[in-house]
DNA sequence: TGTACATCAGTGAACGCGCGTTCACTGATGTAC
DNA sequence: TGTACATCAGTGAACGCGCGTTCACTGATGTAC
């Protein structure tokens, strides 16, 4: 019986999964409101009305649909966090790296979770993955605190105090984080705004009319925001 | 009678300019994809055809919209930076809290520029703002020129050359700005990278949940960023 | 100044479309004895 | 092992909706003599 329940669960799964897949598909090839139950449906040779039985709602799809995909990102960075060399130099680089490729392999995703929401859709309260969200921020902010020694002598003071920030991102990173200070943490709010401006262009098409080596343009970002923190890129 | 026909022209600009107000008030509280013909005409007490005495069809309308805004944009940025000091950091201190203010006082425009398209829009095949864009580019580029100076002394050097960059973008920047090398070229693509990143976080409401102070976030960033061009900020 | 005509902004009904969602159902797969 | 029953994935028709666009039209505004 075990195995038989088995087979019929995993049937599940695995079309709750090609839904899922499907979906993504669909926003690769026409953006985001190409994510329609009946399009998914269609590619998948089953009638719209078919999906309700994996999801309640089109709304609960795009929101696993974000959760997943956030999921994967933050997967991503920390594992290419975790392979990188002991040093806040080669953590930065493969973290940014690691992020930037995780973009140009899943554009949809990154336009997903940054971009402008699904037509019509509406998030839960509390997010569509708030727990992606908050490895995100903590993951970011211990990489900050280990470049921070070196970091702060070269950045020009601004005066930031715990009360700049958002109490909802501070219990999230107080404890997990419990050496970074004010300052510490305005830059790694500005770590990452630097890497998403760099990424964000480059998803959005904005860098095709202008360079042939997007590449080569991140990296040497990645160098002068390493030399700007007083650290020094390995290649 | 000169009189009576301008007086139905301007009508007629009138009601075109109003047309083209009301979609962008839509995006403002709906998105992108609430600018129909439909919502727009509800919204001026019209019916929906009616547009078509004013646009052939809803591309050009979008068209029109995305050539406006950018345009509003370039103007922008080149107001604050005429109205500057004379010195380089004054000025790329104007040019990007003056994009910020642009983006923060119209951030439907910068969806409609940067973001996601429109639903099922298809933009002409030379782009929707060619005029906008390329005064855009040789605007960064002439900033970033008179910075190139003391900036070159602090960069790490990254071996840029022409050949890395697009036909298109050399043809609009190198006689506008004859004074400026591959790596200052490089330079200015990565500063508008990172003036975007922290623009776009906070149109995209991403530092809503992260700081009560965007603004004090966004001048230390520029700190940092005159700081890296070996530059000084003036506050 | 008055009248016949031209212009043209906007109407109202209709088209075909794709959407999310509901409903009553069928037929294959699995379960209990 | 065989049969009666339960589960449940998926069907097919239908709903009401908003969309872009077309069409034949009306009625007010402006023009020419």
């Amino acid at each position: 019986m075990g195995t038989t329940t088995g087979r019929r669960a995993r049937l599940r799964a695995e079309t709750t999964a090609e839904i899922k897949k499907v979906a993504l598909g669909l926003m690769a090839t026409g953006g985001p409101d190409a994510i329609t139950l009946r399009a998914i449906a269609r590619e998948m040779g089953m009638t719209a009305n078919a999906i309700y039985g994996y999801f309640a709602t089109r709304d609960d799809l795009v929101t696993e649909l974000i959760n997943d995909v956030y999921t994967s990102a933050v997967d991503a960075v920390d594992a290419a966090k975790a392979e990188a060399a002991d040093d806040p130099a080669a953590r930065i680089e493969a973290w940014a790296t690691g992020f930037r490729t995780w973009a140009l392999d899943c554009p949809e995703g990154f336009r997903l979770v940054y971009g402008d929401p699904v037509p019509g859709y509406r998030p839960p309260p509390e997010g569509p993955a708030p727990e992606a969200a908050r490895r995100a921020c903590t993951g970011l902010a211990a990489l900050t605190a280990e470049a921070w020694p070196t970091a702060r002598t070269g950045e020009p003071e601004a005066g930031f105090d715990w009360p700049d920030f958002d109490e909802a991102l501070l219990a999230k990173v107080r404890p997990a984080v419990p050496d970074l200070t004010p300052a510490g943490l305005a830059l790694a709010l500005r770590l990452w705004g630097r890497l998403h401006g760099m990424v964000a262009l480059e998803v959005y098409g904005h860098l095709r009319g202008q360079t042939h080596d997007p590449d080569k343009l991140f990296r040497a970002e990645l160098a002068a925001l390493l030399h700007s923190l007083g650290l020094r890129a390995r290649a």
